[in-house]
RNA sequence: GGCCCCAUCGUCUAGCCAGGUUAGGACACCAGCCUUUCAAGCUGGCGACACGGGUUCGAAUCCCGUUGGGGCUACCA
């Protein structure tokens, strides 16, 4: 296959500025930098905004901050498409000039009426076959006139084939194909001529972008063959689609990264999950780090058909990388999520009691967020008990006694360390002739008003007497007050 | 409508190009193990070649058609 072993490659990512990095972007962006991390390169990105009076600066910082979170690197600009329209310009001029291209005068509502009749006659408009292009004379005397006009681009006769990585070989027959305007009648350049432009002056050779490019290709290369550009190789990927097999939208859920970002996700995650949706590693491999994914990247393996975006394997894929990435990485992107719970700028002993949650919990958290939520909790000066989930432990008439004797013994303890701890309790399991369970699980709804979590000893350790004591306090207190509700 | 693309478990996919597999893996789901709970982990289960014709000794794999889905069809990108 061509390409793959090629060398040196320059390749493109080229976004609209819509105020987010949508992610089916993204994976284009993620199969644009494992192929030109895989055989060397640049990677430029370029930003789409031809049709906007003026690209707002904050759109474009969304997009290179998504794709920077997202851990895809560039290595040339953002250059903004807007910057080259007098290069644009100029070379519709010189297509003008060599006849590849020609004015037309004709109004909007003129072509409206022509493909309207095409459209009853159920036959394809074509301009020149209802149209004659203007003579020189002519085009020149209307010009000089002032009249308003487009210029198009005179279609080579023929069909347009080309070979494309993905679909392998496509024909549009020539009679699909009609002559596409090229300067609007304002003069400024459409997104094809931008497009074909950039991507010869950028010398890009291999275009990867969606599927809903293919049918603009047959307009790209003879256009590129025209001004004389070498045609890149081109690979079109399959669109994402949500769960409801309809094109990706905000109907199924988050549909840019930086959604993806707020929701606590890792971003090791999502260009994990992004990456394996339209490609395949093969050998069963399905968790890879991008170096690995470098090492294995081949567009011949990328997959044809549209795939639905697989939230719950991103789910399972984060929750993993929970577990992997080193604890100062969680650390730092948990810290968004501290805040917003209200946890910022510990210091000391508490500090190291944050830490300790944190270590305690990230193989139990599906997110950051979930992470960030569980900390709360350590730091509460009471808790808030609630009668319907503790309905076990009110049935138990000894508890409040023995949880008295455990509160007594744990402040007494010499050392608050976990052994200890777990000696004391187990001793008065035996004592009082329960299973550990039948205390374990009543302390845990004390120290932390929840049924499942850690393991308790950890949770009481990393609580630490103090609190360990006040909330046991609270916690008999509140079991004898709806024990005597109970009875009355 | 026309043109182009696509079609394996609910989902992501391997296998297809160089026909012969009990059609493999993962997520999700279910059960079990482990365990003080939860999570993780481990074991097992459930579950697919869209349909119809060919070609062939043999078709998920090659060919044609049907159906279904998607994209494009602008002086949008």
């Amino acid at each position: 296959m061509s390409g793959n072993n090629a060398g040196p490659i320059r390749v493109r990512f080229a976004p609209s500025p819509t105020g987010f990095l949508h992610v089916g972007g993204a994976r284009t962006a993620i199969y644009n930098d494992l192929l030109r991390q895989r055989l060397g390169g640049a990677f430029v990105l370029r930003i789409e905004d031809t049709d906007r009076a003026r690209s707002d600066e904050a759109m474009i910082q969304q997009i290179c901050q998504g794709l920077e979170w997202a851990g895809i690197p560039w290595d040339e600009g953002p250059i903004l498409q807007s910057a080259g329209v007098e290069r644009h310009r100029a070379a519709a001029r010189r297509l003008l000039d060599e006849g590849k291209a020609y004015p037309c005068f004709r109004t909007r509502e003129e072509l409206d009426a022509a493909r309207a009749e095409k459209e009853k006659e159920r036959v394809i408009f074509r301009y020149r076959e209802v149209f004659e292009p203007p003579s020189e004379e002519e085009a020149k005397r209307r010009i000089d006139a002032g009249e308003p006009f487009v210029v198009r681009f005179r279609m080579p006769a023929g069909p347009v084939a080309f070979h494309d990585l993905v679909r392998g070989d496509v024909e549009f027959p020539e009679e699909t194909q009609d002559d596409f305007i090229l300067l609007r009648s304002d003069g400024s350049p459409t997104y094809h001529l931008s497009v074909v432009c950039d991507d010869i002056e950028m010398e890009i050779t291999h275009v990867i972008r969606g599927e809903d490019h293919l049918s603009n290709t047959p307009k790209h290369v003879p256009l590129f063959r025209a001004l004389g550009g070498q045609v890149p190789v081109f690979a079109h990927l399959p669109l994402i689609l949500g769960s409801d097999k309809k094109r990706l939208s905000k109907r199924t859920g988050a549909t840019s990264v930086e959604e993806f970002r707020d929701q606590g996700l890792l971003p090791q995650a999502l260009y994990n999950a992004l990456a394996l949706l339209g490609w395949s590693p093969g050998e069963d491999r399905e968790i890879l780090t991008r170096d690995e994914m470098v090492e294995l990247f081949s567009t011949e393996r990328l997959n044809s058909s549209a795939a639905v975006f697989d939230r719950d394997k991103l789910a399972w894929l984060n929750a993993h990388y929970m577990n992997q990435v080193s604890f100062e990485e969680i650390l730092e992107r948990v810290q968004p999520f501290l805040e917003a719970q209200g946890l910022a700028g510990f210091e000391g002993d508490k500090l190291e009691r944050l830490h300790r949650v944190l270590a305690l919990h990230r193989s139990r958290a599906k997110t950051l967020v979930e992470l960030a939520e569980m900390a709360p909790a350590y730091f509460a000066e009471e808790q808030t008990y609630e009668v319907e989930r503790c309905g076990k432990f009110l049935k138990q008439p000894q508890l409040p006694a023995w949880l008295e004797t455990l509160k007594a013994r744990y402040g007494a303890a010499k050392s608050f360390d976990l052994e200890t701890l777990e000696a004391i309790l187990r001793e008065l399991a035996t004592e009082v002739e329960v299973k550990a369970g039948v205390l374990i699980h009543p302390v845990r709804m004390a120290l932390t008003a929840t049924k499942a979590g850690p393991p308790l000893f950890d949770v009481v350790e990393v609580m630490g007497r103090e609190a360990t004591e006040r909330h046991l306090a609270n916690f008999i207190a509140f079991l004898q007050r709806h024990a005597v509700e109970a009875e009355g």
